[in-house]
DNA sequence: GATGAAAATGTAATCGATTACATTTTGAAA
DNA sequence: TTTCAAAATGTAATCGATTACATTTTCATC
């Protein structure tokens, strides 16, 4: 493994002459960058980025933060983010947090010691006080997730709006027992969700019944069967859910075939996330899109504008209601 | 940001000294030990891993290839991988390569350049020839896949026999005309389990029909459909199907039921890989299990083990066949 | 051929840690 | 108190790049 003085000395340059070859600077002769080339060339020389990244004081890596690898929702916005990333020479480490503060510290001591430039946070879990002050030093964005009252920048998508469209659409096709699926309400998605499902209600003068709302701990498929279960053995059973994630979506779907019940005839159902396994169920879910990929390129953007010291913008982006058969038939 | 200069200055001593305490040294008195934590704390000084990393000559990283993220299947085996790097203290940095070259090359130049100490290999089209090259100056292991002929180590299971086994409880079960929903066999375990799958009829004298099997480029939910919507139109039709990969036995689930037919009473069907999701359909998947969570820490063992130049051996991990309502009803 | 500004190249410091080797300190034994 | 091995600490080289500044080369102009 040659280094920089080796491949000088083979050239017959100077390790400055080496290095402005190496990066492209235009103040080398043909000649000499010939020489140069040939060099490297004959060595098999391939600079290291360890000398690099200490002379220059980073480490060309960023954090994704992401509560668990298995939620597909991650997927497309992590495809974005990594895209970007690439194409400005960083690497994404990807950090599952399982939502424990043990395990995110592992990866805040990253940033620390210098191993990573910046952290884009999809952990709506994530402990809020230190993320504050890191953000203090270090570069910092929230994609998708972001608490409130905090100057750490974001995109993310109007949740009020897009829980009052999915709402509004079980309304228009004649529903006005609709059941709401949330997420626990210590997240600021959650109560803008469950507040975009009470304008589209009260809009249509439905009044408010609390026991059709329910609060899950996780997002996932077991949590979506067991709030499914409940709701089913409600007096006054409610024609229609909207769950907060496809996740739980799909666990209320099969517990509602599980009792014997026909969606849409019986209880129609919409999700959110619009996660590839949507599709894939039956019926295919009714869900809400959001625009991920994009999400996640301008997440990486903005991260790698403060990296290098400009000042960036939150970003609220569009979604898409997507109906399919688990509303319409 | 305090370097181990200053903290040196501060507590008085040489950053010799400091470099003890930061590592833990026996040699150093307490009296001294507590001066170093003393001005660590004051000047709130965290360790840069650029300047450790290039005097140590490693990056602490590990590569995890995969074809893509979206892949449930993976999923477990990484939790492992990461588990096991992290309780090593290395991060894992997470590379999809699309089954691209293009994209590979960009990791495996970290490889070149320092960034990365070795790679976990998942990736079943990635460049052989590359890779076989990268093997004899970096630390490589396979995982789950492999390539015969290299002299990689690799971790996997035995796909002959758990093809086998799959097929075989379907004979159990009273089927004879049972398809193969196979992988393109330019992979060895999509020759693999083509085997397992003729040595289990063969054993019954079931007569093997090459129009039972049919191959993908993909594993994924839509060529599982494609797949199945021709394996419906055959004169003789099956009433089992087995698939190499849960994704396409999903989508032969959708493709079944779109036909007005029911699993299993009209067709059986078995997955490969137990991945979440294989719980959620309707019916339930009957699955191969691999061990995935043990066959990552044992590719990271293995990896670890080669970057600090053991020397490592090759291991075949056990299976295990999921009997779910797929096939059972 | 002499001149001198511009272009090309070289020298050496620097980033922040680790560690071989050198030096100093300690403290038990004489 | 002296002695001296062991323990503690310090000095300075090192990892491999980048780059400010210094020096040399080039070449158009007179």
């Amino acid at each position: 493994m040659a280094n920089i003085q080796q491949v000088a000395k083979h050239a017959g340059v100077s390790v400055a002459t080496v290095s402005r070859v190496l990066n492209g600077q235009t103040t080398v002769t043909a000649k000499t960058k010939q020489k140069v080339e040939e060099a490297i060339q004959y060595l098999n020389y391939e600079p290291s980025m360890l000398g690099r990244n200490l002379r220059n004081s980073e480490s060309r890596i960023v954090l994704v933060l992401i509560p668990t690898i298995s939620n597909p929702f991650y997927f497309e916005i992590i495809k974005g983010i990594e895209n970007m990333a690439l194409s400005q020479n960083y690497s994404i480490l990807l950090c599952e947090t399982d939502s424990k503060p043990e395990k995110e510290e592992i990866y805040f001591d990253l940033l620390r010691k210098k191993m990573a430039d910046g952290i884009i946070s999809m952990d709506p879990a994530v402990n809020v006080e230190t993320l504050k002050e890191l953000a203090e030093n270090y570069a910092i964005i929230q994609c998708s997730e972001y608490g409130g009252g905090m100057d750490i920048p974001y995109v993310t998508i109007d949740s009020e709006e897009a829980s009052y469209r999915a709402v509004k659409h079980l309304i228009q096709i004649g529903h006005q027992k609709i059941a709401l699926m949330n997420s626990d309400e210590k997240f600021l998605y959650a109560r803008e969700r469950r507040m975009g499902y009470e304008r589209a209600l009260q809009e249509s003068g439905i009044p408010l019944n609390k026991n059709y709302i329910s609060y899950t701990q996780e997002l996932g498929f077991e949590q979506g069967q067991l709030a499914m279960k409940k709701i089913l053995h409600l007096d006054d059973r409610p024609t229609a859910v909207f769950a907060v994630s496809d996740l739980l979506a799909i666990g209320a779907l099969k517990e509602i075939k599980a009792a014997g019940l026909q969606v849409p005839q019986d209880i129609a159902v919409v999700g959110f996330d619009k996660i590839d396994f949507s599709n894939m169920t039956n019926p295919a879910l009714t869900t809400v899109a959001q625009p991920m990929y994009k999400m996640g390129t301008i997440a990486a953007r903005m991260l790698i504008d403060k990296i290098r010291g400009k000042a960036v913008d939150s970003v609220v982006l569009g979604f898409e209601l997507v109906i399919r058969e688990s509303t319409t038939g």
